[in-house]
DNA sequence: TGTAATTAAACTCAATATGAGTATATAATA
DNA sequence: TATTATATACTCATATTGAGTTTAATTACA
C-alpha cells in the first residue's frame, strides 16, 4: 500500500506569486459591441495610474473555491452583475508586466477570462459602464467599409516603422508583419488577427500604452525593458499614437481586450455564442446586426438567414415583432437543442480572402 | 503630470499563491502520437504517489522572465530537449486540486503548455520517455475503425452511470451527456470532444484517477469534495476503470492530456502545426499518417492531396523517397511562405458529422 | 525474366455549399 | 393611394467536398 500521508509530501513549489483575475464582459445590441469597464479609482492602482479598466482584483484564495467564481465575485463587487457565459483566455505572468513588480513586489500573474450576457445596466452607485468596444479598438470596425480615417493614419506611420529598421533583413521581416495582420492595398484584412494588430500598433510605439509603459521605464531605471530603446529615439510618436487611440485603458488591459474581441470573432462561427448575449425573442435580422456587430463586418442578408435555418439554429415563436417600420419580423429563439444534436453549431461567417 | 512613482502605488494583491507549470510536449511518427512522460520520482511528488506524468516543475519567480521560458527550463532540466512550438493551454486552480493543498499548504496554481517537436531522444541519464498518447486514452483511436474493446465497456457503464441518476431529470441530462461525448450507435463521435470525454469518464467514476482522488480525500477528511458520495457507493467500478485505462498519470495530468490532444485535433485544421513535427522532407503519405496518428482517423488519400496542393502548403524539393516498397514517392518540404500569405493554412480534416 | 504486389499520383464525377444576386410580400407613412 | 422600409422567397453560377477509377513506377519473388 502506497502512503497517502499528505503531510509528508515535499514542498514542491515553494516559490510565491500573487495572482489577479481580468475579466473582458462583453454584449452587444444591434448597433454596437460593447465591454464592461470601470472606473480607474476601482481597480485601486493607486496615485498616478489613472486609466479606466477591467474590471479586475486578486484572487482569495480562502473564499473562492475555483478562479472561475472568484472572476464572477469581482463582477459582482464591482458593477453589481451576473454573467452567464464565462470562458478562460490567457494567463499573463511575463516579469514586470506589472511595473509596480519591479520595485521589489512579488511577481505578479492575471488570470484572464471573457464572458458574454445580455446588456444590463450595472446597479446604482457603482462606477462601471458599457462601452463600445470600437471606441478602444476602431481600426477593427469594418461594417462601413475599410475604416480609411484609421486605416490610413496606422498603414503610414507602419511603413515608416519598416522602412526604420536596423536592417534590410529587419525591414522585410517588418513589411511582412504589417502586410500578415493589416494586408495592403489589395486588401489581406482578416478580421480575426485582432491580438496581432494591437500587438504589432504597441510595438512599433503607435498606442499611447508604450509611450506611458516606456516613461514607467525610463522613471523607475529598468533598462532591461527592451521596448525602451526604439522608442526613446522617436517621442513623436505620441502624437501619431494619440489620434490612433482616441482612449487607452490600464496596464495591458486593451491588450486583453483585443484576446476576447478575437476569441468571440473566431468561435462565433462554431460556437452559437450570439445567443448568450440575445433576447430570448430576436428577429433574424437583429441576430445579424449583432453578429456583424462583434465581426465588425457586413453580412449578406439571404445567405446569413439560408445558413441561420438550415443549421436549425432558431425556431418561430409565432410571434412577431411589430415595432419596425416595414414588413414585421417573425420572433424566433434560440433553439436550445441543436446543443444536443450537433458538433460544431455556429453562424457561419464568410472565409477571410 | 501624474505622479508616477511606482513605490507609492498600494499593493493591490495581497494574496499569495503557489505555481507550477505543467507541459505536454507531442510529437508523432507514422503510426502514433506520442507524448512526453517523465518518471514519478522525477515530479517530486513525495512518497504515496508513484505515478509517472507530465513534465513539471514550479516557477521561479526571480529566474524565468516569462512563464513560456519557465516551461522550457523545466522541459530541459527534466528530458534536455527543447521545444520548438510552445502554446499556452490553460490554467487550472480549483482548490483542492492538488490535494496536498488541503493539509494546510498555499492555494495551487498550474499553468499548463502544449508543445510540438521532432522527435529527439531524451537525453542520457534522465527518466523521461516518448510514450504512445493512445496508451491513456485508448478510446480516442479510431484509425482502425471504431474501437470496440473500449467503446463497449465505456458505452454500458455509462448507461448504467445514467439509470443510476437518483431522479428522471438527472437521467435525462446524463443521457445527453454521454450521447453528446461518445455518440450512439448511429456514430456522433465527435473526434474533437476529447476533453469532455474524460471528463465524463472522471465523473462517472470510470478512470482510475476518480477513485485514487476519492482515497485520499477519504484518507485526509475532506467531505467538502463531491466526488466522494457517488464513488463511496459503488467501490466496484474500480475494476472496470482498470480496464478502460490501461494507465494512468499522476493528479489530473491525464485531463491536462486530453485538453491538449482536444487542441491539437481543433487546430490542425486551420493552422500548419504538423509540420513542427514533420522532419524537413516527408512524403504526402507520411505527412497523411501523421496528421491521422493525431486526429485518431483515417482520411482520404486523393482528397488529402488535392487539399495540400491546393492550399500550396508544401513545396516540392526534387528528391525523392526510396524506403518505401513501391513506387518511390516525391519529398517535399514546408513552404515557409504560406505563413506570410494566407489567414488560415490547415491541413483541413473532414468536418465531423 | 516475368508477374504479382505495392505504393504514388493523376483524373473523374456527382452532391453539396457558397456568394451574389432578383423578385415578391407586408407593413407604416405621407 | 403611392412611397418607403423591411421581411422573406427564389435563382443561378461557381467552388468545395466526398468518393471513387485509372495509370505509373517501383520492389519482391517465383
Amino acid at each position: 500500500m502506497p502512503n497517502t500521508d499528505i503531510s509528508q509530501t515535499q514542498d514542491f513549489s515553494s516559490a510565491l506569486v500573487k495572482l489577479g483575475l481580468n475579466a473582458v464582459v462583453i454584449t452587444a445590441d444591434s448597433d454596437h459591441p460593447k465591454v464592461l469597464i470601470v472606473d480607474s479609482k476601482e481597480l485601486g492602482l493607486g496615485d498616478g495610474f489613472e486609466e479606466d479598466g477591467l474590471p479586475s482584483g486578486p484572487l482569495d484564495p480562502q473564499k473562492d473555491r475555483t478562479l472561475n467564481l472568484g472572476l464572477r465575485r469581482w463582477i459582482y463587487e464591482l458593477a453589481g452583475l451576473s454573467v452567464g457565459y464565462i470562458e478562460q483566455l490567457y494567463t499573463f505572468g511575463n516579469k514586470f508586466r506589472d511595473l509596480r513588480e519591479a520595485q521589489g513586489g512579488a511577481r505578479y500573474l492575471s488570470v484572464s477570462y471573457f464572458g458574454l450576457m445580455q446588456e444590463k445596466q450595472p446597479k446604482e452607485g457603482v462606477s462601471a459602464s458599457w462601452r463600445n468596444i470600437y471606441d478602444f479598438l476602431p481600426w477593427e470596425d469594418w461594417r462601413e467599409g475599410r475604416p480609411s480615417r484609421f486605416m490610413d493614419l496606422i498603414l503610414s506611420a507602419l511603413e515608416q516603422w519598416s522602412i526604420e529598421a536596423s536592417s534590410p533583413e529587419e525591414m522585410r521581416q517588418r513589411k511582412a508583419r504589417v502586410r500578415m495582420t493589416f494586408g495592403d492595398e489589395s486588401g489581406g484584412f482578416d478580421h480575426e488577427k485582432v491580438l496581432q494588430r494591437f500587438e504589432l500598433l504597441y510595438d512599433a510605439g503607435l498606442v499611447p500604452e508604450a509611450h506611458r509603459d516606456y516613461s514607467l521605464i525610463k522613471d523607475n531605471n529598468l533598462g532591461q525593458l527592451k521596448i525602451s530603446r526604439d522608442l526613446e529615439a522617436r517621442p513623436e510618436l505620441k502624437e501619431i499614437a494619440d489620434k490612433i487611440s482616441p482612449v487607452s485603458l490600464a496596464m495591458d488591459h486593451r491588450r486583453i481586450l483585443a484576446s476576447a474581441l478575437e476569441r468571440v470573432r473566431g468561435k462565433l462561427k462554431y460556437r452559437p455564442l450570439v445567443f448568450e448575449i440575445l433576447p430570448s425573442n430576436f428577429t433574424l435580422y437583429y441576430l445579424q446586426q449583432t453578429v456583424e456587430a462583434l465581426s465588425g463586418i457586413r453580412l449578406h442578408k439571404q445567405n446569413f438567414r439560408r445558413l441561420i435555418q438550415n443549421e436549425k439554429l432558431v425556431e418561430e415563436t409565432g410571434e412577431m415583432d411589430t415595432s419596425s417600420r416595414g414588413r414585421p419580423a417573425a420572433l424566433f429563439r434560440f433553439r436550445e437543442q441543436v446543443l444536443y444534436e450537433r458538433p460544431a453549431p455556429g453562424v457561419g461567417l464568410p472565409k477571410t480572402k
